[in-house]
RNA sequence: GGGCCCGUAGCUCAGGUGGUUAGAGCGCAGCCCUGAUAAGGCUGAGGUCCGUGGUUCGAGUCCACGCGGGCCCA
């Protein structure tokens, strides 16, 4: 027996109820385990730490991590969904160090590491329990108990064991490289980070005199907007190819690029000569400081070649110091240059720049500035506005650095990275040879270390005695080469630090690096971390390589998405996912970026108290394609949940209600066969094939916001037309083959609806199916989504059907327009109506006239081929037929036929087939096919036009059809008291009617008819007893309605 | 400064390969209908399809250059 269900409905609570009732069946662990053993799906979880709580762009994220999952274990594969949650790096040292009040790296090490590391760990699972909440609340089926963390020594160990593959394949290095670097933070910083931190600020420009040796009273202008990088100058680049000028200024000579000697230089000038870039290279010059003469055997201080080097701003000659660049240290390579690094790790000057040692490099470039001001050798000094990085976390501005730091040779695999890309399924498409494609091409190599506390320590330990360096590749290993190990096992900092290992060439003893890796590589080696392979678990990993699906935010092209992608390649040549949907940023309802500083900042959970998790999971589907910005209020989620949950929710209210009323049991009634249902059953199960088959090709393509959108309009042709049409069926008193008929198709369409939006509206779908199936079903799947996803072929098809019922709707929609305007009610029925079409679909229209009739109230429609007093005709060039042929005379021609009567030529064109034109440079047959003729309304008869089709009514109201619809209207009235009495909708009544002689007439001639609409077993005249009663004007008499229930 | 995406009604979004008069939903106004419906229907107001050039018989659609917004990178 179906439950009895109210239109009233809060989906909040029905999706409580949902979640209880998968709570104590274990519905959640069941529908992730039951394909065991079918083909994997695999998907990844990309791990967020859970530091911080979570926000309603998680939501987006989460909603579809599930969508796919679902869908794809429908369709009868097993997909493992193992949690995940990220652990290390900065972000979680930053929170600990303000809880604790620390300030800097020397701060960190006086409070402890092993105690500071202590508590990163406790500060990473902080918000776990809201995360969790929040996962379950939102239906996505996660196994939240059996996750992967990447701080566990299982986990690390794993990474070890990739690094150590890396190290075999030679594809690790230590290297001076410039790195952005925080000097506070003691870190250098990912690019990743580093983007996080441009800012607009104002630099000193300064434009100093470098002399030219051998040429006095001659220099080179030169800007730099960093002062403090002047004492480790080694040489000037030019452009080769640019054009550069020797000027007289005053009483001095300086040399600069052409294009830039009205910019650079502040009075008049003359040119003395012009000379190439080239012609520059080699001339020496003065160094401006002398801390480094005679320090270096290799040549410095002169002019050398640089492609890199503009004339747009500046002075075309840029001044180069290899350890603050990353031009300056690759000319440095190229030109074996001597690299001068007087700056310590906290950015201070060293012993070797005497007069400013000890002094922060940024503080220093006003004394240095002051220093060559007063040896003359400052020719300007302004100040420079642009955008330059700081430390996202600290806001020290960010040095340009070398330090040394560990590398992977990414560069050398870019053409495998590219050639993998290729097999990716990007989604947007766009992004694989956009913003991740060129991401590939210009890849650097992958800065791996970082000097920090809380991360997977680097394995790679150095001999003390003869400098072997061996990465360990696993505990056992490590365990074998020990000479010491410390009390507490972990593979964190501080315990590795005191890990002493035996060198295998002189053994010595061995000592760890200080380093720990970029967070990053963490979370990128998932796939095989997470099942701690090697070491175990060889054959999950085996079977989850490549995963299917990841999907995350589209910041993760050069995060997530990459470090798994070169992780894969770098391991196994392979590709690491093969379909990725990325997704945009959640925006708040005026498409302002959500941020705690604006303060609006959507919680999750005011929508999923308030509209529920299924309309906000449904809103984030079909309201853009994911790689599209969303705009998210509380008003766009109940539009929604009104358009859209609400209608579909009352589609399954009305079949339940007058199912359970009528005792249908889909178990126990035969099906009547598909074909053999009423035209109106054929239409909608042939609709709901379609929707079946779009929608399942939608979701393979990964575009669930077509399968949405698809699913929507299905649900409002169902609503608004099926049932619409079809109500009375299941009012009617007698049981016969057509009321079955339309109990079993609805049956058929709302359950079929319930497993197609079981992947995106999990609770609802399995509302709609605990109450239609399981209620009647005991054998069948115990939920919604331990079942399979409908298969299209299943279905009845009549596409010659869909295409005729669109022209009766259509049809219907041109005659309420003509009610409308004469302002003929509906409920006044009307003689009849004539049809104008020529869709191609009229044959199968005829069966449908009925529907026209009943929708438009009148008695009989007519299809005929020529309305003339009602209409005329219009005759239109089709454009797209005759432009190809024509070309340039298409005006021509278009004029010729517009100049004569489209009477005349319509018949002309019925009775010939075509019509030659007269044109001044020729004649031009034209012919049936490429015209269109249209009906167009002759003003003042009850007609209606749309494209070529058109309606015509009759309006005259003969006495038998104004009595029938006064009829009408006393029905309508009388339910109106029903309703207003709260009577129940299977209640009978006794009606009587009270009013002049006419109206009376018409209750005694229609007695019968409203019996029938009312449920009245008695219709009476005059005055009677009544539980309720009302006094109304009908067509001005006065009459009393009265009813009593029975 | 570079790359990618976006710009269509007050708002949210559709608009294969160019083709006559650019659509839907919400909102607004008026009317209608209603015993599943918190609904539904009809009509109306509301559009320089971001701009300017170009290609074409024909451009919302293709090309170029701009403008505005977003993301990513320097």
């Amino acid at each position: 027996m179906f439950p009895r269900l109210s239109t009233t409905i809060k989906f909040p609570e029905l999706e409580e109820r949902v979640l209880r009732l998968w709570k104590d069946r274990g519905i959640d662990q069941k529908g992730m385990t039951f394909r065991q053993g079918r083909p994997s799906y695999v998907f990844f979880e990309g791990p967020p730490t859970a530091n911080g709580l979570p926000g309603v762009h998680h939501v987006l994220a989460r909603a579809y991590k599930d969508i796919m999952p679902r869908y794809m274990t429908m369709r009868g594969f097993f997909v493992p969904r193992k949690a995940g949650w990220d652990t290390h790096g900065l972000p979680v040292e930053l929170e600990v160090e303000k809880a604790l009040g620390l300030n800097s790296k020397r701060d960190i090490e006086e409070y402890g590491i092993a105690r500071f590391n202590e508590k990163c760990k406790e500060s990473v699972f902080r918000y776990e329990a809201e995360w969790r909440k929040l996962t379950e609340r939102i239906g996505f089926w996660l196994d939240l108990d059996h996750p992967y963390i990447t701080f566990t020594d299982d986990y690390i160990e794993s990474i070890w064991w990739i690094l150590r593959q890396i190290w075999d394949k030679g594809l690790m290095y230590q290297g001076h490289k410039v790195v952005p670097y925080c000097p506070r933070c003691g870190t250098p910083l990912s690019s990743h980070e580093v983007a996080l931190g441009y800012e607009t600020t104002r630099d000193p420009s300064l434009y100093v005199r470098m002399r030219i040796t051998g040429r006095p009273g001659v220099a080179f202008l030169v800007w730099t907007t960093t002062p403090w990088t002047l004492p480790s100058n080694v040489a000037l680049a030019v452009h080769p190819e640019a054009a550069y000028a020797h000027v007289r200024h005053g009483k001095e000579e300086l040399i600069l690029a052409k294009d830039l000697l009205e910019f650079a230089l502040t009075g008049p000038y003359t040119v003395l000569q012009e000379m190439r870039g080239r012609d520059l290279v080699g001339w020496e010059y003065e160094p401006l400081f002398d801390f480094f003469k005679g320090k270096t055997d290799r040549r410095a201080w002169y002019v050398i070649p640089g492609e890199f080097v503009t004339t747009e701003e500046g002075t075309g000659i840029v001044h180069l110091a290899p350890a603050y660049g990353e031009d300056d240290m690759e000319m440095s390579r190229q030109y074996d240059l001597p690299v001068f690094h007087p700056v310590d790790l906290t950015g201070r000057y060293s012993a070797e720049v005497p007069p400013w040692h000890g002094l922060f490099v940024k503080e220093a470039d006003p004394k240095i500035t002051a220093d060559l001001k007063q040896r003359g050798l400052l020719y300007r000094e302004t100040t420079y506005e642009h955008t330059y990085p700081f430390c996202w976390r600290c806001d020290t501005p960010l040095l340009y650095y070398a330090k040394t730091s560990w590398f992977i040779r990414v560069t050398a695999l870019r053409d495998q990275l590219l050639a993998t890309n290729e097999q990716i399924n990007w989604i947007p498409e766009h992004i694989k040879s956009g913003r991740y494609g060129n991401w590939l091409e210009n890849v650097v190599d992958w800065a791996l270390s970082r000097d920090r506390y809380w991360g997977t320590p680097l394995p790679v330990w150095t001999c003390e005695g003869c400098g072997h360096q061996h990465c360990v590749g696993g505990i056992a290993e490590l365990r074998e080469m020990a000479v010491r190990l410390p009390a507490h096992f972990e593979l964190h900092k501080p315990y590795v630090d005191d890990m002493i290992l035996r060198c295998p060439r002189c053994g010595g003893e061995m000592q760890r690096g200080p380093e720990v890796i970029d967070v990053w590589f963490d979370s990128g080696a998932m796939p095989v971390a997470q099942w701690h392979y090697p070491f175990e678990n060889q054959e999950e990993f085996k079977r989850s390589i490549p995963g299917d699906f990841i999907s995350e935010g589209i910041d993760q092209t050069r995060g997530w998405f990459y470090s798994l992608h070169a992780i894969a390649v770098l391991l196994f040549g392979s590709v690491c996912y093969r379909n990725c949907v990325c997704l945009e940023l959640v925006l708040d309802a005026q498409g302002q970026k959500m941020s705690k500083s604006r303060g609006n900042v959507l919680n999750p959970w005011s929508i999923i108290n308030e509209q529920g998790a299924d309309a906000l999971r449904w809103y984030f589907f079909a309201v853009s394609p994911p790689g599209i910005p969303k705009r998210l209020g509380p008003e766009m989620v109940t539009e929604v949940l009104r358009r859209f949950l609400l209608t579909l929710w009352n589609v399954h209210v009305f079949f339940t209600t007058y199912a359970r009323l009528d005792g249908f049991d889909p178990q126990a009634v035969p099906a009547v066969a598909p074909r053999e249902r009423a035209l109106l059953d054929r239409w909608v199960l042939s609709r709901l094939r379609g929707l079946v088959r779009d929608a399942t090709a939608a979701m393979e393509a990964y575009d669930v916001t077509t399968a949405a959108r698809e699913i929507e309009r299905f649900t409002d042709d169902l609503s608004n037309w099926y049932v619409r049409r079809g109500r009375r069926r299941y009012w009617k008193t007698e049981n016969d083959r057509d009321k079955q008929s339309a109990y079993h198709t609805l049956y058929e369409v709302l359950v079929t609806l319930s497993k197609l939006m079981a992947p995106f509206t999990p609770f609802l779908a399995e509302a709609l199916y605990q109450d239609l199936v399981r209620s009647v079903d005991g054998q069948a799947p115990e939920s919604v989504h331990l079942c399979d996803w409908p298969e299209a072929d299943a279905l009845l098809v009549d596409a010659g059907l869909e295409d005729a019922m669109e022209a009766a709707r259509r049809l219907v929609t041109l005659g309420r327009n003509v009610r409308m305007r004469r302002t003929l009610k509906v409920r006044q029925p009307l003689a009849e109506a004539l049809l104008v079409t020529r869709d191609p679909a009229l044959p199968r229209l005829k069966e449908l006239l009925g529907h026209i009739a009943d929708e438009l109230n009148v008695k009989s429609v007519r299809v005929v081929a020529d309305a003339g007093t009602y209409l005329s005709q219009e005759l239109r060039p089709r454009f797209d037929r005759l432009g190809p042929r024509l070309g340039g005379r298409l005006p021509d021609v278009v004029n010729a036929l517009k100049a004569q009567s489209a009477q005349a030529l319509s018949g002309k064109f019925t009775a010939e087939g075509e019509v030659t034109l007269d044109l001044p440079d020729g004649t031009v047959t034209v012919s049936a096919e490429e015209v269109e003729i249209r009906t167009v309304e002759k003003p003042g008869f009850a007609a209606a036009i749309e494209g070529n089709e058109a309606i015509v009514l009759d309006t005259r109201l003969t006495p038998e059809l104004a009595r029938e619809g006064m009829a009408r209207e006393l029905v309508h009235q009388v339910q109106q008291l029903r309703k207003e009495s709260g009577l129940d909708i299977a209640d009978r009544i006794r009606l009587f009617c009270q009013g002049p002689a006419a109206v009376e007439e018409v209750v005694r001639g229609f007695q019968a008819y409203i019996a029938q609409e009312t449920l009245a077993v008695e219709v009476q005249t005059g005055k009677g007893e009544a539980m309720t009663s009302k006094r109304l004007k009908l067509d001005g008499h006065e009459v009393v309605l009265g009813l009593v229930r029975v």
